[in-house]
DNA sequence: ATTAGCTGTTACAAAAATGTAACAATTAAT
DNA sequence: ATTAATTGTTACATTTTTGTAACAGCTAAT
């Protein structure tokens, strides 16, 4: 779960200050000295967040994020600019190609930290909100999105976090078997490589808490495939 | 329960800023190039909030406000002027006039969005809280606005304005849980940028606060997620 | 100027959750 | 029946998340 910045700046002083600031705030970053630089590494990684000096050689900031806009894959990637003071009219520029945030050199450290924590907070997905209080049932079984909460007749059931992802994927299908690998794309998503068994044991945790009320028999394995979450 | 802005600005390109802005930031908008179209599209719809640049061709922001506060019907709209520096003495005009509050160009839109959500919080007394009055209750817990006090069963409970705050919010929601950007966005407001770890401590000295009479318990985590204000 | 209260941040300990490997049990095919 | 593949179960180390206390800065009142 370590956060990566792109670092894009040509200048190796400021980019050193950049770098310095961010491993001692504890980011993961990657430096390059100019847009093409990002661009391809771009095309292998994703990071969370892009610092972006406006005044680059070759390619310049602008048309470096309309690219980034364009490309489906990496297009949400929050970029907070660094501009020298006077340049207002290329900043304007900047948020109207799609900057989200801009900050003044010289800029104090801190001051970088705290647009960068704010952007990332402000950017990251907020499951609860955006799952705007869905209420799914099936057999008795009852998932609230809102209060984060599952309910057997009435009576709440205890999940751990990722319990509680992998149920809410089943109920939104019910009926329907899905692989492991889908099962891990769903409700682990991008995130780094993880085993394919490693879905048995959380359907297995999620099994045991749903057994006191024998509601575990809702959480079918489809043999040579994966699982499905259904009546017998 | 969509959020309508008009945004009033001569400057294309400033506009359309905005607008990749407020589209961004989950707002409807309604850009228009000058007073005149503005006032007109007002002749319609009712916004919940207005952009309005102060340097205007034709009708200008001075003239623009003052027909809007004349007309009955709209005149409650919460108006953020967008100001160039070196305008100060606009400004007192301005806010003489009746505008709510005011940024000056340039301005990074987190800031914007900011200080448009504080004013919408200020304008519009969030539904339920003030709406049914000014108390609240939830399992022998009692919070009254107007007295800023809280009682459970009838004792009186000491808290800090921050701790108010946030039992405030929870009560107006209660079984909803809510990450530690929510409950900042929420609680703390357009406040510079802050820790969601300060979440957590404030939380703390809540339930400490609530502790002599067993109500902690009410404030409840919901692990890998946030909080919840809830009866087990 | 001094003080007391409030707030945000940080460090560290405790608790919870997670991924993985190992092994047992089950199933399906030969 | 035997075997290989598949799945269930458990234990355990690691990582992540959370609770708590301590600290320093700030504010408002005295």
């Amino acid at each position: 779960m370590a956060t990566t910045i792109l670092v894009v700046e040509d200048d190796a002083a400021i980019r050193d200050m950049l770098c310095f600031s961010l491993r001692h705030a504890g980011f993961v970053y990657e430096p390059v000295a100019d847009a093409e630089q990002g661009l391809q590494w771009l095309g292998q990684s994703k990071p969370d967040l892009i610092l972006l000096d406006w005044m680059l050689p070759g390619i310049d900031g602008i048309e470096f994020i309309r690219r980034l806009r364009s490309n489906e894959y990496i297009a949400d990637i929050p970029v907070i600019m660094l501009t020298a003071k006077g340049e207002s009219d290329d900043l304007v520029k900047g948020f109207s190609v799609g900057a989200d945030d801009y900050v003044n050199k010289p800029f104090s450290p801190p001051e970088l930290i705290a647009r960068i924590k704010a952007l990332l907070r402000r950017c990251k997905p907020d499951d609860s909100a955006s799952a705007s209080g869905q209420q799914l049932s099936f057999a008795g079984l009852d998932l609230d999105t809102q209060s984060h909460r599952v309910t057997i007749d009435g009576k709440r059931i205890d999940l751990g976090p990722t319990e509680f992802r992998l149920l809410h994927f089943f109920m939104k299908t019910p009926e329907r078997a899905y692989s492991r690998g889908q099962v891990l794309d769903q409700v682990w998503g991008d995130t780094v490589y993880i085993e394919e068994r490693t879905v048995d044991v959380h359907i297995r945790r999620l099994r045991k808490a749903l057994e006191p009320t024998g509601h575990d028999r809702l959480v079918q394995t489809v043999r040579g495939v994966g699982y499905r979450f259904a009546e017998d």
